[in-house]
RNA sequence: GGUCGGUUCGUCUAACGGUUAGGACUCAAGAUUUUCAUUCUUGCAAUAGGGGUUCGAUUCCCCUACCGACUACCA
């Protein structure tokens, strides 16, 4: 039986999605899509006490920024929550859903494969204390749990009148005492765990009546037909629960294949990549900006000047490649190229300077038409309205020393506005005895000059220097003082032009005043 | 501590038993240049360690070391 491709990303709604996280949902989405599938968002909130207002949107905006957009689960910028054609494994937010998972547990429990358990959390911690003191730890599973209180030891009527009346209790999973589990994964290959070493999971939690990750999980992949589960490393751990699940519902035959992604990890040091680090080491660790409940800010790419289409490209090579030289792909690219067998298995450190780079490379391809639209909001919040054909050469100067959109204006000030204050050291070096003489010389030679282009002006400049037996850079850096202001900036002659000759003598004699 | 996963230049990675171990980012040097860049050229730089298997191991196996994840009524 041959089933269509379905994949989801699922994230829960108890912050901001971090890099790693676009990531995963990014390799979904090419998965999905190179095998002509259906990529689902389905929101993870079955904790109710991480909850966090607002989690949900930003996750949303930010697969819509990256363009990465679900076929299923969301619609118009929200969940999903009726059922429709199109939708039809709606509601998409696991907290809509609770409804159908406590069945699930009650299968479970009735087959065996699972018991009440009536042990309080206090009474759990101490436990564990106890172990830890004695330097062992404390697990609950075959080796502990007919010492506990649970239906596995109470007879029926006791189980029965613990249950009535309470939510005191929790659903674990009853885990074999000695089995070899046997699984497979699609970038690991075979993997094998003694199910006599894991702990009985909770699957329901009565206390808020809702299921833990494990149970809804797999209720859910079962129920919206999900044939690959692409997901971070930390799961990895509780694949073998996961197998036991489906084989204790029965559902092995349509059990999905199974990924794990490798971390992200941090750029120095050791770890996984952390918030911390984006603010500690200077760059974003989330795609869009982000203001928690105390007022804390965290940088987004997108606030950074990042186009979202560098943004997928450098996230897609942090542990996978095509196995070619070629580095850049747009998502179509990405979707034509992508496999699971050429992702890598080793965590990788984020490297913030090839970031940049990327970008870099998809703002050089970015027309000049293009970059004037995105430059000009920025000249007009500094009061600043020059036409489009000067911003235009303007952009044809500066383009290959940018980085984002967001250098242009430091690039390209001077073009626009005069100097304010000259660099001091520049001065010192150039400014000689008889450089307002020079200078004075320079304005009438300028004066007459026509055409004042780039083209006349330049030889016009150097042979001028020359015939007066001037040095061409003590000269040539004095006009860009006076020009620019310090030592930056496009050549002389492509100033001149650019500014005009009435605004190029007026520099070179408010130079000389000053 | 236990379980599982991982380990090639500083970083991201290629080489799925036979290569002078390749590319990219960063860095350095040189060329170009009136500055800063760009561009071009060149350079620095790696198979964690030890055992096997093999004619031959980056590649397969084992051990050690190191890194990471997990070990919650969180996901």
């Amino acid at each position: 039986m041959i089933r269509k491709t379905r994949v989801r990303f699922a994230p829960s709604p108890t912050g901001p999605l971090h890099i790693g996280g676009v990531r995963t949902a990014l390799y979904n989405y090419l998965y999905a899509k190179q095998n002509g599938g259906d990529f689902l968002l389905r929101i993870e909130d079955t904790d109710s006490q991480r909850f966090v207002p607002g989690a949900e949107e930003y996750i949303i905006e930010a697969l819509a920024w990256c363009g990465i957009s679900p076929d299923e689960g969301v619609e118009d910028g929200k969940i999903v929550e009726v059922a429709s054609e199109k939708h039809s494994h709606a509601p998409y937010r696991q907290s809509q859903r609770k409804h159908l998972y406590r069945k699930y547990a009650e299968e479970l429990v009735n087959k065996g494969y699972a018991y009440y358990s009536f042990d309080s959390s206090e009474d759990l911690e101490a436990l564990r204390k106890e172990a830890e003191a004695k330097g062992d730890t404390f697990i609950y599973n075959h080796t502990t749990r007919d010492t506990l209180s649970n239906s596995l030891r109470f007879s029926q009527d006791e189980t029965l009148r613990r249950l009535n009346g309470t939510n005191e209790w929790v659903v674990r999973f009853k885990m074999p005492e000695n089995r070899i589990v046997k699984m497979k994964d699609l970038i690991r290959g075979d993997i094998e765990v003694n199910s006599g070493t894991l702990d009985d999971k909770v699957l329901w939690k009565a206390i808020d009546e809702l299921p833990t990750y494990h149970l809804a999980n797999i209720v859910d992949d079962h129920l919206m037909e999900i044939t690959e589960v692409i997901r971070g490393e930390e799961w990895l751990p509780s694949l073998p629960l996961h197998y036991l699940l489906y084989e204790a519902f029965g559902w092995q035959d349509s059990q999905p294949k199974f990924a794990h992604l490798s971390l992200l990890l941090k750029p120095d040091g050791k770890g996984k990549l952390s918030k911390r680090d984006g603010d500690r080491l200077g760059f974003p660790v989330f795609p869009l900006q982000w203001t928690n409940e105390q007022g804390e800010t965290s940088r987004g790419y997108r606030e950074d000047g990042y186009y979202p289409e560098a943004f997928i490209n450098l996230l897609a090579f942090l542990g996978w490649n095509p196995g070619t030289e070629k580095e850049i792909f747009s998502l179509k690219e990405l979707v034509e190229a992508f496999s699971l067998e050429r992702v890598v298995k080793s965590g990788a450190k984020f490297n913030p300077d090839k970031a940049r780079w990327f970008n870099q490379e998809y703002l050089r391809k970015e027309s000049t038409l293009s970059l004037v639209d995105s430059f000009k909001p920025v000249l007009l919040s500094k009061g600043i309205d020059k036409n489009d054909a000067y911003i235009a050469k303007v952009i044809d100067l500066i383009k290959e020393r940018a980085v984002f959109v967001n250098d242009f204006w430091s690039l390209s000030d001077y073009l626009f506005v005069a100097p304010s204050s000259y660099d001091q050291a520049v001065r010192t070096k150039f400014w000689k005895e008889d450089t307002p003489a020079v200078l004075k010389e320079i304005i009438g030679m300028l004066e007459g000059f026509e055409p004042f282009t780039k083209e006349a002006l330049e030889p016009a400049l150097s042979s001028f220097i020359k015939e007066k037996g001037y040095q061409m850079g003590s000269v040539m850096n004095i006009l860009r003082l006076l020009l620019v202001g310090e030592s930056k900036g496009a050549g002389i002659a492509d100033i001149m032009s650019l500014i005009g000759k009435q605004e190029t003598i007026s520099r070179i004699e408010r130079g000389l005043s000053d």
